[in-house]
RNA sequence: GGCCCCGUAGCUCAGCUGGAUAGAGCAACGGACUUCUAAUCCGUAGGUCGCAUGUUCGAAUCAUGCCGGGGUCGCCA
């Protein structure tokens, strides 16, 4: 159930009965928003649809709004409905509305919240990406927790989602993961490499490629020439970093179903098959790029290459499909796996990348436009901004030279990832984040991993006391009898929840889910504080049973709440504490 | 230089795609606190929403131009 939703309808219903009796054609509801006031003095309900409608019946905002507020009393959950300053609606329900919202919890329980606001579109998401060359680090986590967050929130959300990684296996970095792995291979066998040169991956996470090389192949690629050993290193080597990846990213509770192939693209056919595709379409030529605006790089010099006229789509820049030596580019690839994604029936193809891609974001979308045929695709990136580092207020350093970086492993084993996945969702994907080791394991209230996970905590820790007692939920429970402001203000907040969730997934924004949690989680622990000065709002009264198992059953109703919201985060809802 | 993101209270940030008197949390100040789970709570104060025009009933939000900070800019991935 969505409250703001029904009454969207009650208010399209006026809007038609007032069209009907001044012979207008029913007017576009685009506009119209029924939504929460800010100001809780202006009631429960409020909309715009005087103001917004006012030109398309010809009279003025106060005139209509008087119309539409005369239907809107005479609704059975309208108790009033006033109009305020230039020409809002504010409703103010009858007490019964409340009762009715908590009943609809309790009725759909972990299906509270969700919509088909996607009809069951196909969206793919992808996200992580990040090339197999060794694990993932801390880099790579926010767009890992924010991929899958937002994959959750579209599930809920009614879309039909695929969760994609590509694999970055055809460029020229897993050949060097080969060069190094190798080195790896010839140290298992017992010679030694000495330090591993400049420009090849360091890392010890290569020492179990190295091994298993040698004990599968033994010495038999040790004196071959490279074009020899490579393919056999390369392919092995990609095989036990994505197996080290996959590790990581279960580490998160994030488990992607698609692993999509670069090298597969190449290997089908499917990359000449595009761009065979666009040259017949006239969208390909020789050409050469400008050099960028301003500054010129020193070592520029004109080459020609093969471009794809992408401009026509909405791209800057027309981008190089093949090299100036004849051989693909990375983008070539690029629009080989968009077009590969098309065909696979995705109507939204979601694109999470580091703020570091930015300029990616207008060739992926002029593909969209590109490869679409004659289909709408919607193309959305997201990008994230940077994650900084910090135990207790200093910054962490990290020397990228020496191969010292943090791994997302480091950072899991740490604090866990309920607070990690929280933490990353605290804060809008755009907005730099600071991440403090010492304050997201802090067990106090300036915690707000803590601080929600506590709110639930707690109300299973009163069910639990009070089932000790004897004291169960109330089947059929009396909701009126709720009535302080403290508790109807919870049940506000809970009446908002899936209007929250779809305006998160439209603008595929899960943040909102966090900062929504955290403002529940607030109201929660105020009531709960607010039975200390006055223990009649307490929860369990020994005194009053049949109070007591309402505020029992109101209790599963603000748990329910809270573990749909943590399960779109991916944080388990905790017990205990 | 082009493009993208950011600029909101002393600090860290929200602000529901244009709504009403711009909100939280820290920090500051004043109170409460032997608790159904201890890891607190209530209140006060704090603002030229970077600046300037424009769009309209109405702008932190949209458009244009500046200012400041960050990122990025052919064949690498």
């Amino acid at each position: 159930m969505n409250l703001f939703a029904e009454f969207l309808q009650v208010v399209a219903k006026a809007v038609a009965t007032v069209a009907a009796e001044r012979g207008v054609p029913l007017p576009d509801l685009s506009r119209v928003t029924v939504e929460p006031p800010r100001d809780r003095s202006h009631g429960d309900i409020s909309t715009n649809a005087a103001m917004v409608l006012n030109k398309a019946f010809g009279m003025p905002p106060n005139l209509l709004a008087q119309s539409l507020s005369a239907l809107l009393s005479a609704h059975k959950s309208v108790a009033a409905a006033d109009i305020a300053g230039p020409g809002f609606i504010n409703i103010k329900l009858v007490a019964s509305e409340w009762p009715r919202v908590l009943r609809a919890v309790l009725a759909e329980g972990g299906a509270y919240g969700t919509s088909t606001l996607g009809c069951g579109k196909k969206a793919n998401v992808e996200y992580v990406s990040a090339n197999p060359t060794g694990p993932l680090h801390v880099g790579h986590v926010r767009g890992a927790v924010f991929g899958d967050a937002l994959a959750e929130l579209l599930t809920a959300s009614g879309y039909e989602v695929t969760r994609e990684y590509y694999i970055n296996d055809a460029g020229a970095q897993v050949d060097v993961l080969a060069r190094s792995a190798y080195l790896r291979y010839l140290e298992a066998l017992g010679e030694t490499v000495g330090e591993i040169p400049a420009g090849l991956y360091p890392g010890d996470y290569l020492k179990p490629v190295g091994q298993a090389l040698a004990a599968e192949h033994g010495t038999a690629l040790k004196d071959k020439p490279e074009a020899v050993w490579l393919p056999i290193v390369r392919e092995r080597a990609i095989e036990m970093m994505m197996a080290l990846i996959r590790d990581d990213l279960a580490a998160l509770n994030i488990r992607q179903e698609v692993f999509a192939s670069e090298k597969a693209l190449h290997e089908s056919g499917q990359v000449k098959e595009t761009i065979d595709e666009l040259r017949e379409r006239g969208l390909v030529y020789q050409g050469t790029l400008p050099p960028p605006k301003g500054e010129v790089p020193e070592d520029w010099e004109d080459r020609e290459q093969t471009l794809f006229r992408t401009t026509g789509f909405g791209d800057d820049i027309d981008r190089p499909l093949l090299k100036s030596d004849g051989s693909y580019t990375y983008f070539a690839s690029d629009v080989a796996y968009s077009r590969n994604k098309i065909r696979r029936g995705f109507d939204e193809l979601i694109y999470i990348l580091g703020a570091d891609h930015g300029g990616y974001v207008k060739r992926l979308e002029s593909l969209g436009s590109a490869l679409a045929a004659n289909r709408k695709i919607e193309v959305i990136v997201r990008l994230c901004q940077l994650v900084k580092l910090y135990r207790a207020g200093e910054p962490v350093r990290m020397s990228k030279r020496a191969g010292e970086f943090v791994t997302l492993r480091n950072v899991v084993d740490e604090v866990g990832p309920d607070a990690v996945r929280f933490m990353m969702l605290f804060r809008k994907n755009e907005a730099p984040l600071d991440f403090d080791f010492a304050k997201v394991t802090e067990q106090s209230k300036d915690n707000p991993v803590f601080y929600v996970q506590y709110a639930h905590a707690r109300t299973c820790s009163v069910i639990r006391n009070a089932a000790e007692e004897g004291l169960k939920p109330a089947k059929t429970p009396e909701f009126d009898l709720l009535s302080d402001e403290a508790e109807l203000g919870l049940v506000r907040r809970m009446a908002e929840f899936p209007r929250l969730l779809e305006a998160a997934a439209q603008a595929h924004e899960p943040h909102r889910v966090a900062f929504y949690l955290y403002d529940l989680a607030g109201d929660f622990h105020a009531l709960w504080n607010k039975g200390k000065d006055s223990p009649h709002l307490r929860f369990i009264l020994t005194e009053d049973v049949k109070l007591t198992q309402t505020r029992l059953a109101f209790l599963m109703a603000i748990r329910y709440v809270l573990a749909n919201g943590l399960r779109i985060l991916g944080v388990r809802p905790a017990e205990e504490m």
